[in-house]
DNA sequence: GCGTTTTCTGCAATCGATTGCAAAATTGAT
DNA sequence: ATCAATTTTGCAATCGATTGCAGAAAACGC
């Protein structure tokens, strides 16, 4: 049985019989104070299960030891709740973070109006920022990155943008989706996926390009504007099927969408990959796991959470880093 | 242009040729303050775009205004980082606790010790916890809960338990799921999931159970026991096809469990639902749109988050609360 | 105009830690 | 035993807010 515990530094200074000063630098393993009374000290906060109060000490000390994890839910979708990709993402940050120490404040926002970052940088809550996403907000982040240094963002790194972006590099995978179809032959190729989005739009030129280095005329009519984060992916699809049936590829923006549009192929008798190849996007955990597994293009999360975190740290230290974009991995399954 | 921040609240008191007792009381719009100072203090804050210190005033008023959300990862997989079920429940969380102006402190903790717990309760941060899901640590979470009130778990309310748990009915789902079969005419019916996990026992003893109303012998080769949050579905039902060629119905224990079996089975050459029916179990997001898209038994995590923080925020103002199991729901799609 | 209420504002203690500086205790040399 | 050098400990200020109590200012009555 632990004796009672104990309720803040002082009462165990009462105990120990030395002073406060005296348990602070004992805890704190300060060469000040000798190995006899810090082992005494160290035993006695043991026996009585005694922590420090950690908001008395971060605000002594003047940091939180803690990290905002931002989910925006623009425009698009105040419902993406449960988007797989970010949902891994948020659990490889919660390990980085956690490794350093930090706490994870996770905050949802809808934005309302252009001050929720602000609010969050200037309530002294957190020492730093991380945002997921751009949403529809990049004017906000470029703003406040002007005045707040720790603040990274995963997204796509945009010319003349003003915050530091982390992500896979969007354009370069769209078109290894696109080559991957090519070179199977496949010509007719559509992209599911709403290129209004900053990271979209990217995988879509990368789409437009590939088209073009092979030699195959971009068709507009080929394009199923998907809203990020919907899961209309399936209704979709089988609508447009009907007026494209001659079809034999498609290039979704992400393995949910790609995983709808299997779906309505399947219902509409139509092979995969035999008769239309799909390729999803993200490698999400799932991806290994559809009914054919899908074949996509991965973004490793591990890798991104860790390069966002290690900005992170650079920028509470003082120097601003640069935007990454980090090369993403055709992973070849059944689909396509 | 917005004047340059203002450090604190004593910066303020300056500017506006007050005391800090002053600028404190207008801010809190407090009656002692007459309204031309405090119209005349809340403008000049929001001009210098000042806002109060968190940290100092949670300290001040002995509370942090966070709710800690614990993941353990325990016995089985250090890897259910992305179970969808888990992150939908905690957007669900995010949202609930935001609208009561909590933070939501995020934790992935691997249970080394029997100390995890406690660490978190004393440390001062947060005001309450809630646990997801009971792992193997309902030990540890008993004895917790015994001397640290704002406390609760998601997970199955087990007899004797000391801890307040909060989940769905288990025994009723799995009764619901078999019985679904069975009305189908379904004999040969194996489970798909571990049964040492609390909630897949419950699961498990509700097949047994609408087995045995059906007048059905329950037929223990039929157990197929898939780690929790394990990503071996597939193999696993490939390996017992072959063995057990006669099954037509499989209950698996999640639905990312059913969409492996659901592969197995497709390249086996066993139609689904025609040959072998599968019904999934959680409703996750993806659900609907697997191919087939899954029958499975619904649990409403938008409710279960209001139950955990409603219970959660009665604890935390002093009153025990006690488990709570709620009904799940048959959701019919396609598999089954 | 003067005393009494009522209204408004400020002083200073407090939450629970950390830390610079000075004082006390210990050690060592002679 | 005495004094200097060194080690160990404690005092008190500090982080940025809140709040009980007392004092100043304004309003009121006669």
């Amino acid at each position: 049985m632990t004796a009672p515990s104990i309720g803040n530094l002082a009462d165990l200074a009462r105990i120990a019989g030395v002073s406060t000063s005296t348990v602070s630098r004992a805890l704190a393993d300060s060469p000040l104070i000798s190995e006899k009374t810090r082992t005494r000290i160290a035993e006695l906060a043991r026996e009585h299960g005694f922590q420090l109060n950690q908001v008395a000490r971060n605000l002594r000390l003047g940091r939180t030891q803690a990290i905002a994890v931002v989910l925006p839910l623009g425009d698009e979708s105040a419902q993406h709740v449960s988007d797989p990709f970010i949902m891994t993402l948020l659990g490889f940050l919660a390990d980085a973070l956690t490794e350093r120490g930090y706490d994870l404040l996770l905050t949802r926002i809808v934005p309302a109006d252009d001050k929720w970052l602000d609010r969050l940088t200037i309530s002294g809550r957190v020492d730093g920022v991380i945002v997921i996403g751009q949403s529809d907000q990049r004017a906000v982040l470029d703003r406040t990155a002007a005045r707040y240094l720790p603040l990274v963002v995963w997204g796509e790194a945009g010319i003349g943008q003003q915050h530091c972006a982390i992500g896979t590099d969007n354009r370069e995978g769209g078109q290894l989706a696109t080559a991957h179809l090519l070179s199977q032959g496949r010509r007719r190729i559509a992209f599911l996926g709403n290129p209004a989005a900053p990271e979209i739009g990217a995988r879509h030129a990368g789409y437009l390009a590939a088209l073009a280095d092979a030699g195959v005329t971009a068709e507009p009519s080929l394009l199923l504007p998907l809203q990020l984060g919907s899961e209309a992916a399936f209704g979709l699809t089988r609508d447009f099927l009907a007026a494209h049936p001659e079809i034999d590829g498609i290039v979704a923006a992400s393995d949910v969408a790609a995983m709808g549009a299997i779906r309505a192929l399947s219902e509409a008798g139509r092979a995969v990959p035999e008769a239309v190849a799909v390729i999803g996007y993200d490698d999400v955990p799932f991806a290994a796991h559809t009914t054919p597994p899908l074949t996509t293009i991965r973004q490793d999360l591990g890798k991104g959470a860790e390069l966002l975190v290690a900005a992170l740290f650079e920028r509470m230290a003082g120097t601003a880093t640069p935007s990454v974009a980090f090369a993403p991995e055709l992973v070849l399954r059944a689909s396509a």
